[in-house]
DNA sequence: AAAAATTTTTAGGATAAACCTAAATTTTTC
DNA sequence: GAAAAATTTAGGTTTATCCTAAAAATTTTT
């Protein structure tokens, strides 16, 4: 029923970042202000936006920006857990700073396997939330104490 | 005057691709085979090649395969050695296998920052082989105890 | 060493994901 | 409701991949 959903990296990004607007700072996400983060013009923001709809991502209702849908919101905390157990990988086996392992791991998290993920979070006990505080989404999958995993 | 050189992660690829050929099987690196290990028809190939090469990363000679140049060299050992040390973490801090240590390390290494992977270096007392036992390449900029790293 | 088989390259395209500017449209603000 | 601001549309450009079919070079076989 439900072609396997492909997402660039780009489009990650914005997932990322319409999640942390919608849902964290809670306020409305804007085609201008998106262009502000992501640093291009408002255009292709709404370029993205047209896509990110296509995909089912987001509703998006011209002029009066986006809102993610049910399976934006799991795509994009999907994205989020693997970049917070980044984080705390870095800042607590590698003793990085928050902002570092913030910036490391922005540039990891969409390549990282889900195992991988689930190995770091087994391993640290599932934590609840990452470096800087925010939550640790959960994935079923992942259970149990840190030694088990095999394949 | 060196215009500053990118590298796609697809280039990446071939690179390491073709340093393991010919400094670890040591054998001549010739088109198709860079086919078949890459899963693209040969024509792709040469047109990658004929990149690297404008790029100065290898002598290509037609129809006789390529060598890496020094700056060739010189990459491919850059992402061996992330390659490598995210392979040490994984085995020795995640417990993962050797081979899913590498399928994973193939994902990130080309995103890992030099930061990153030196922290991990340090961490790990600098080890000279990753777990298959291929050589890590060393950092100049990499020295010292797992402890002083700020910034 | 010539013919046959294989490998490699060239030529000519296709596609997808970004990004842009300028003009048109809609919304918001005064 | 007019002016200002934000947003979208239309029409392009660029870059990186990948492909097929035909041509060219190399290698193998006889």
């Amino acid at each position: 029923m439900s072609g396997k959903l492909r997402i660039t990296v780009n489009e990650a990004k914005y997932l990322k970042l319409i999640y942390r607007q919608q849902y964290e700072k809670l306020c409305k996400v804007k085609t201008t202000l998106l262009a502000r983060s992501v640093g291009v013009r408002p255009a292709t923001v709404t370029e993205m936006l047209q896509r990110l709809a296509e995909k089912g991502l987001v509703k998006y209702t011209r002029y009066h920006g986006v809102k993610l849908t049910e399976k934006g919101v799991n795509e994009a905390r999907k994205l989020l857990r693997k970049h917070r157990l980044l984080e705390v990988l870095f800042v607590r086996f590698l003793d990085y700073n928050v902002q570092k392992a913030c910036v490391e791991a922005s540039k990891l998290d969409y390549y990282a396997s889900e195992n991988l993920v689930n190995t770091i979070c087994r391993t640290y006990g599932h934590p609840k939330n990452c470096p800087c505080n925010k939550a640790v989404f959960c994935d079923e999958r992942c259970r149990g104490e840190a030694k088990e995993e095999r394949t």
